[in-house]
DNA sequence: AATCTGTTCGTACGCTGTACGAGTCGACTG
DNA sequence: CAGTCGACTCGTACAGCGTACGAACAGATT
């Protein structure tokens, strides 16, 4: 964790001359400052991520950087890209029949993938959507077209689904890096009003809460209700 | 809008010696450092509010911000808060029968309340919850519970309306303040991949979506698939 | 040898949030 | 009246941020 703790050495050392390249790092390459992103958030979470850290951590320049990335909000903007990445049912067969099926490992897996690094979650809200979001939201439109929903449905019912996922994913990446909301919430009696969230607390809603279950839940809450032209 | 540009003054004038109180501000107060802070976010976005800005907006100090307040998070926390005031269904009688009414009121209320105030939404995923936010999760809770949900399935039930609205708000209000969001989905041929994608254009789905109108319409399917122990 | 093109990077600037301590002012106490 | 205390204000300073600018270097081409 610490091994490039070198004491008392000039302020950035990086590119130590020219004979002497220790660490031999392979070139700067967007792949490379973009991994380097991810990791750093990762880590570090939003605020984790500073050009200068990104480049000690990638043994450059900062304004090296600059060369391939026109600004931090880029770097931003591929990091989350690339974070989103999806292939989709790997047989496209199978889709044939399990629509159902489908939709809902596209978005569990939308969901993992945003849980595995929160700061995702964060960033999602203020970004422009990128093409790993809009090959998902193609993807869902394809399979709940095929299902056979009615035309004048189908842009709300893909964006009641989208919705689903974004909120959920938001707000349990908000919870689970400050668990003081619950606290706060179950805990913390606001005393000046009296009155504090009985029903909250009787059913137990932000203390154990099951997330996955919840989520499946109510995906399929969601799905029993669209209408569809055919019923099966 | 310039009203307030002198030239050739002092860096930030402020408070000009003791005699002459020339503009006689208020005294400083929490409120007015909540409301000051919106409006400033409401003018600039998440990055128009600045210690600094926001202090000359009051007429003080920067660093007099500090004694009312301790850090920016903390004004991000009260004004995020203060934006989403509600006083529920103002006759606690009618909301006897039409459990589903009220809830869609109170969500279209949040909903709007967030678009009013765009920088809400991007704020939300990663601030912990106010007491305005809880008090609707209350009152969604109670609503709900009233309406006759089964035990097990209330939880799942709170969390995907509040997702759905979320989810919406999020997503729009990111839209809203870049629409060439949609035009890179759409006019944007990726070239390199060959495909674009077709779905989404078919549907015009980015393009000209009635945004309230899908959102009640998703609403109601999410409402429709809700399990209920009594059918009415 | 000269030039060009792609890439790296040191320095500097204006901006940020805020720690620290000095200052002001009204009220209360001896 | 002097003294002192608490609430409140604010100037200065500092470390850190994103990035504009231009100098430097490498290898290929002329």
């Amino acid at each position: 964790m610490a091994t490039r703790t070198s004491s008392a050495g000039p302020k950035r050392p990086q590119r130590t001359g020219k004979s002497l390249q220790s660490t031999q790092e392979p070139p700067l390459s967007l792949e490379r400052i973009v991994q380097a992103a991810v990791e750093l958030m990762d880590a570090g979470g939003l605020d984790g991520l500073t050009m200068r850290r990104l480049a000690d951590h990638l043994g450059s320049g900062v304004m090296s950087l600059y060369w391939h990335v026109d600004s931090k909000e880029d770097v931003l903007d591929l990091a989350l890209d690339s974070v989103l990445e999806y292939q989709g049912p790997t047989s496209a067969s199978r889709s044939r029949e399990d629509w159902r099926g489908d939709v809902i490992r596209m978005l569990e897996d939308w969901r993992a993938c945003m849980l595995r690094h929160p700061w995702s979650a964060a960033l999602l809200p203020r970004r422009a959507l990128g093409a790993n979001i809009l090959a998902r939201l193609e993807l869902l439109s394809r399979t709940l077209s095929r299902a056979g929903i009615a035309d004048e449905d189908l842009n709300a019912a893909i964006w009641s689904i989208w919705n689903h996922v974004m909120g959920a994913t938001v707000t349990l990446a908000n919870f689970d890096r400050s668990d003081d909301a619950r606290k706060a919430a179950t805990q913390r009696r606001p005393e000046g009003t009296g009155g504090d969230y009985p029903t909250i607390e009787g059913s137990r809603l932000l203390l154990d809460e099951d997330w996955d279950g919840a989520f499946r839940k109510g995906l399929g809450f969601l799905l029993d209700g669209l209408p569809l032209k055919k019923v099966d």
